[in-house]
DNA sequence: TTAACAAATCAAGATATGTTGATATATAAT
DNA sequence: ATTATATATCAACATATCTTGATTTGTTAA
């Protein structure tokens, strides 16, 4: 139940969702830039990519000083079958805008 | 986004999940049925099946005083995944304990 | 080693959600 | 009509979650 609910919740805030989406149509993106991209503080969308991935959607590689997140693979049935309703909903996902000064 | 943030929200609480799947385990019940069942308050209980109906999952069918929940049919894929998701989680779900009078 | 940058974590305040007890609405039986 | 039963809704409080700004941790370059 935990586990279930854990992954539910992390997908119940839109903030998330674009996230998850933006992570899932650019691939492997770094935190500054989503945070570029999204035009959000660093620590907001620092905590928000620790609930999706503690809920088991992302994966993290970090290299150097950069943190990159992808989409964790493979996925169960039930983490993809959210991931492709999220694909489904048509969401206005910002262009990928690098934030790194590098 | 709107609707799918009410269906993922809907789920995101263990009391719901777990009135959810007693009506799918036992088909059509009402009101007083879940209160006796769960042993909840009624404003509890008519709170979350308020909740998970407006969210797609559940419909109402009021006959006399009573009124019967079950799961709505058709239900769209996604709703239909998250239904099968809970089914898998082997929660201890209540049997049922008839809570109206007649 | 120091400075600059990237990312994570923390504390405080704002907002949302769940629970409870009381009240309102609706139907049925007397 | 009145009473009893079933359900829905409301107000108040408690708890959880989100956002922000500050601080901390870690890595790289000078």
């Amino acid at each position: 139940m935990d586990i279930f609910l854990q992954t539910v919740g992390s997908v119940y805030d839109e903030t998330r969702v674009r996230i998850l989406r933006f992570i899932d149509l650019h691939g492997e993106v770094c935190v500054c830039d989503i945070e570029n991209s999204f035009d959000m503080i660093q620590s907001r969308i620092s905590r928000h990519l620790k609930i999706l991935k503690d809920a088991g959607f992302l994966r993290v590689d970090r290299r150097g000083k950069w943190a990159y997140y992808s989409i964790r693979s493979p996925l169960d049935i039930f983490r993809q079958s959210v991931l492709k309703e999220i694909e489904h909903l048509d969401l206005d996902i910002p262009e990928l805008i690098s934030g790194c000064s590098i």
